[in-house]
DNA sequence: CTGAAAGCGCTAACAC
DNA sequence: GTGTTAGCGCTTTCAG
């Protein structure tokens, strides 16, 4: 809290003019005089005027503040994903505060409702797995406008932005098995999330498609770190020939994939074709350099902002999931060079 | 902004008391008998009553908010900074609004002056180099109680939490020269920024310490990111003989040389030690994994959060200045195997 | 222990 | 164009 006890009627009476003048005065409005307007903005800007959001949105019963709620920020893509969606709501003159839940489901919760007692106008949201509205919005902030990113909310009951996750692995399966692969492995994502499913499935078809049985393909599902993926390729790499290629559900899991090779005797780019997914800015910076699917991370912020901002102006309009087209981004890793 | 207009004034119709005994039952005060308390939280559940904490505060004229400014969260080390700093407040039952700077002196101003206007209590912040506290508080912010970490802002006006980059990069040094290492470098950071100015005053002494020629050494600054180290690296190696070692400002820095080694035909851990600083996670899922000096993030966040919260409560107290004292993290990365 | 009344800093009708 | 007046939802003396 500002300690200054600088207000309205403080201008008003230094500017000599009421409370109301100033009022419209800070706020531009074309009823005030340029004059008037100028002689305001200069004893504001004397005093050390601060200008009290909250007391104005009390009174206006609305605010410009955003929550925007992300499930780890110490992963770099998310980290890049906050990162646009703060750039996209400032740039529209919202702003917003930022949580980290750490995939906690009551922290998620603590903070929604921190933000919706903090009169957030709405909540943008990265949510942890197997969240619903209903338990979001704890049956007591009905109405709260929110619009997830990444990851949908169970019941459909939220505007929801995603890259078309089968598309994009389907495409860059689509890459390997053109090179005449024949024995894949989708590894790293968590089994029965959404996200999980689609980037598997995108998999699953075109192995398919491509006239290959499943059965000669590997699955190893896994968490989300560099940990968890390079334990997970060193167990097994022990247990046998390696496949040929192998997809990974995310660039993190591609990078501690990659680190498991080394460690097991192996080169990415070289035994193996390794291809990662959401194209963060790692990849080009890495040895081998990483094949991923670009997913547009600026554009699914961008509609996240306009989808969110949407619904405010109009909260009857009818729940939209957009989806982006990913573009499957070629380098070394994907190619082998022996 | 939620839509409901449950007040407390509803609650205390549905509760039959009113309303400042609803209030003070929300507070739990010891005033109100348990049985009403009961009985207003019942009715405040069944109406669904959120809490506005912006009414609360106006009226306290005090807030629970502190404002975060981070420089870049897209570097993973911020990232992990940011994440730790928010843990520290909220564990102090602060709610933090976070915003990034991009290194942005007009943006840092700018939402340093939005987190006032909504009474933020205070601020910690990771600043844009070259941030002062007048300029942060344009004049009209006086008093607000603001911690930097990690980089100190200009005029000793701030508390400031830090490691101690000068022992840590002597320490990391030394560990250098004790392998008999003569001709080192240290690269990248900004030039003229106390944080590089700090990392390359401990190399320095580390170096004239061994009684090694300043002159045998090199040192080459460029802008913390991956891209910018890589580019410098592979440059300098097509001019002649590498460096035995590199000492990097930071990790992400050394992993950019890693990569541009590789991309030179050298092998970071075999043909030249390289060593990072901040130990971020990544540092042992790399290959080669990479030795690093560990600034206790953690620490220092709670620290910053220790720091403001006391200001908060004080004033009035002097300015304080900590420091942790960091430790090498020796990995592979610095000892050559040939 | 609980209620009545005042007011935090601001906006928004509605007068003048 | 500008001033008056009445609150937004909450806390907090101060009575009772």
């Amino acid at each position: 809290m500002t300690k200054t006890s600088i207000t309205l009627p403080d201008i008003a009476a230094a500017a000599g003019v009421s409370k109301s003048t100033v009022s419209l005065a800070l706020q531009d409005s074309p009823k005030i005089k340029p004059e008037t307007k100028r002689k305001v903005l200069k004893a504001a800007k004397q005093l050390g005027y601060v200008y009290n959001r909250a007391a104005a949105n009390l009174r206006r019963r609305s605010s410009e503040i955003i929550g925007m709620v992300i499930n780890d920020l110490t992963n770099p893509f998310f980290a890049e994903l906050a990162v646009a969606l703060e750039r996209s709501f400032t740039d529209s003159g919202y702003v917003v505060m930022m949580a980290n839940t750490s995939e906690d489901m009551q922290q998620q919760e603590k903070v929604v409702r921190t933000f919706a007692e903090h009169s957030a106008a709405g909540i943008v949201i990265c949510p942890v797995f197997g969240t619903s509205y209903e338990q979001l919005t704890s049956h007591t902030m009905k109405g709260l406008p929110i619009v997830s990113v990444m990851r949908p909310i169970e019941g459909n009951a939220c505007d929801f932005i995603s890259p078309d996750n089968i598309a994009g692995s389907q495409a860059v399966t689509a890459h390997l098995l053109v090179q005449g692969f024949t024995r894949l492995a989708f590894l790293g994502g968590i089994d029965n999330t959404p996200v999980y499913e689609s980037r598997l499935a995108g998999f699953k078809a075109a192995v398919s498609k491509a006239g290959i049985a499943m059965e000669t393909c590997e699955i190893l599902p896994c968490p989300p770190t560099r940990e968890a993926a390079a334990k997970l390729i060193i167990e097994r790499a022990k247990q046998g020939p390696l496949p040929e290629a192998i997809v990974c559900y995310s660039d993190v899991i591609a990078f501690g994939v990659t680190f498991g090779l080394d460690r097991s005797g192996f080169k990415a780019g070289k035994d193996v074709a390794v291809t990662g997914f959401d194209d963060i800015q790692g990849c080009n910076v890495f040895s081998p350099s990483l094949t991923s699917v670009h997913i547009y991370t600026d554009q699914l912020a961008k509609l996240a902002a306009e989808s969110l901002i949407s619904r405010l102006k109009d909260p009857e309009r009818p729940i939209s999931n957009q989806t982006v087209m990913p573009k499957v981004m070629v380098r070394e890793s994907s190619i082998l060079n022996k």
